[in-house]
RNA sequence: GGCUCCUUCGUCUAGUGGUCCAGGACGUCUGGUUCUCAUCCAGAAAAUCGCGGGUUCGACUCCCGCAGGAGUCACCA
């Protein structure tokens, strides 16, 4: 398989979201896949929409992810420097060649004119082209005054690697600006320039970029450049409505979901996933899985709708995967932030216990807050959850108390307090009370808990310890 | 408006002329697993394959129209 070179090129413009990560996810899918290489590359040529720290988030984003670059910002390489701002003198030299072979030239016409040309087309109801506009007097280019491509109007055909065969007529191309005023260069001559210097051998980026691409192609073309294979990725779109998934849809940020408890891992397969698949019915898939399977071949033409409820269903997959894979000592490290604040000043030991038994319910690590706090800090009584209960609103409060009691005796006279003989106490003592699992059960579990839920009674006792238990089962008994 | 792309269950998708009265997954609903919640398991409902014409013995699959949706027409990327 031929080595594909690859790049992510965003714009520091603010965080990365899942609208357009996966322009990362396959570029870096499809160079791990053929040992190629994935080049990060920030586009930064535009100075007003420059956002301070953005690129620290794209970086963090894409580590994050597990999608390491072998080229670009920190780690450098044969290419640098990988921001655009610091490319000046690159993008200038290859102005010149197009200025010598008569293909660009220096634009002194004001935006005010350009303004007008643009109306006059729009009344007479014909499609603007700069080209119909040429100015008669070109200056020599020189700083303050924009460059433009010189095109020739004619038919264009490509092959785009998922939409396949494209053709565009003459009416799309026209004399697109390549250096603004301001000297630095436009996307458009940009990263033509940059791909082609750093020997990107696929360029993967949104479909929006599609009706561009024969002006792309003629830039090739006058700079006798070989084209690259095209990849045009469909969009996510909003999961209301139809358009494209974006900030202004509310689209979160990547790190967001880090901070929501989402998993690296299952934000991958679901990103890799939507708008991609390997034509069987695997659901789950690691990176390397990703890597193995990946085909530009299989991209869906497409836009695909994100859907949350998809996400987070994975992640509780993914969690139970690294439990039952790699052991809940690998699990336990990933959970660190989403603990309750009462569980700050317990030991690790404890909290890998109440993980172990509480893993299998967690959808986002951060169910953790909401689902634990009854193992760290004593649950407020609310008696209602025992008298409301539809098994135990038949007994009187009496009863409740004296079903507590023998409880409270039994688990004192159990001898080892592990999760087995607490369960045999347990057992013994629907035998000796003459009640039913959801009746005795159920209220030794709102007992020591009072949470909606709680794993297996005998685990939660276990976990717990025979001092708090009977404790918490005291303090009920008496507050009946 | 011009140009371009897209169109299978609510959602993500399988499907490359017969094996599809369309398969899987999420979600929804039902049942099971000694209490709860979840997991897990079993099952159900859910797509006249955007619409209309052709081609063919036969079309979700090929061709032509149409409609709807989206993208793009910046000194933004």
């Amino acid at each position: 398989m031929e080595k594909a070179i690859t790049r992510f090129a965003p714009s520091p413009t603010g965080y990365i979201h899942i609208g357009n990560v996966r322009s990362a996810i396959y570029p870096y899918l499809l160079a791990r896949q053929s040992n190629g290489s994935l080049i990060l590359r920030i586009e930064d040529t535009d100075r007003a929409r420059y956002v301070e720290g953005a690129t620290e988030l794209i970086e963090n984003t894409l580590e994050w992810l597990g999608l390491n670059w072998d080229e670009g910002p920190i780690v450098e390489g044969p290419h640098s420097p990988y921001f655009q701002s610091e490319r000046q003198k690159i993008y200038h030299d290859w102005a010149n060649k197009l200025i010598k072979s008569g293909r660009a030239y220096a634009d002194p016409t004001p935006p005010e004119k350009i303004a007008e040309y643009r109306e006059q087309c729009n009344q007479a109801k014909i499609p603007f082209l700069y080209r119909n506009f040429r100015p008669t007097d070109v200056p020599e280019w020189q700083p303050g005054i924009p460059l433009r491509f010189k095109t020739e109007p004619k038919n264009y055909s490509w092959h785009d690697e998922v939409m396949g065969d494209m053709h565009a007529g003459p009416e799309v191309l026209d004399d697109i600006i390549l250096i603004k005023k301001d000297g630095y260069p436009t996307y458009n001559f940009a990263h033509i320039v940059d791909d082609a210097e750093m020997g990107v051998t696929h360029v993967m980026r949104g479909v929006e970029y599609l009706s561009s691409t024969p002006n792309y192609l003629a830039i090739y073309e006058a700079l006798g450049l070989k084209r690259p294979k095209l990849v045009s990725l469909p969009h996510i779109l909003a999961s209301q409505g139809n358009k494209k998934l974006g900030k202004r849809d509310g689209a979160k940020s990547v790190t967001e979901y880090r901070d929501d408890g989402i998993l690296p891992e299952a934000m991958l397969n679901y990103l890799a996933c939507l708008g991609w698949n390997d034509g069987t019915e695997q659901e789950i898939y690691t990176k390397d899985e990703l890597i193995q399977n990946f085909s530009l071949e299989r991209i869906q033409t497409s836009g695909a709708r994100y859907d949350e409820t998809k996400l987070i269903w994975l992640n509780g997959q993914w969690i139970r995967k690294i439990f039952d894979e790699q052991g809940v000592e690998n699990l336990y490290p990933r959970t660190q932030n989403f603990w309750p604040q009462s569980a700050e000043n317990y030991p690790d030991d404890y909290k890998i216990k109440v993980l172990s038994i509480i893993y299998d319910r967690l959808k986002t690590l951060s169910d953790l807050r909401n689902m634990t706090s009854y193992f760290f800090e004593d649950p407020t009584i609310d008696l209602d959850l025992l008298t409301k209960n539809k098994f135990l609103k038949k007994f009187s409060e009496s009863e409740l108390e004296t079903l507590l009691k023998q409880t409270i005796t039994k688990l004192t006279n159990t001898k080892a307090w592990d999760a087995d003989n607490v369960q045999n106490s347990l057992n013994e003592l629907l035998v000796e009370t003459d009640k039913k699992p959801a009746e005795l059960f159920g209220l030794i579990r709102i007992a020591i808990s009072f949470a909606p839920f709680s794993p297996a009674l005998n685990l939660t006792m276990e976990v717990l310890g025979r001092e708090t238990t009977l404790a918490r089962l005291n303090t009920v008994a008496r507050s009946i």
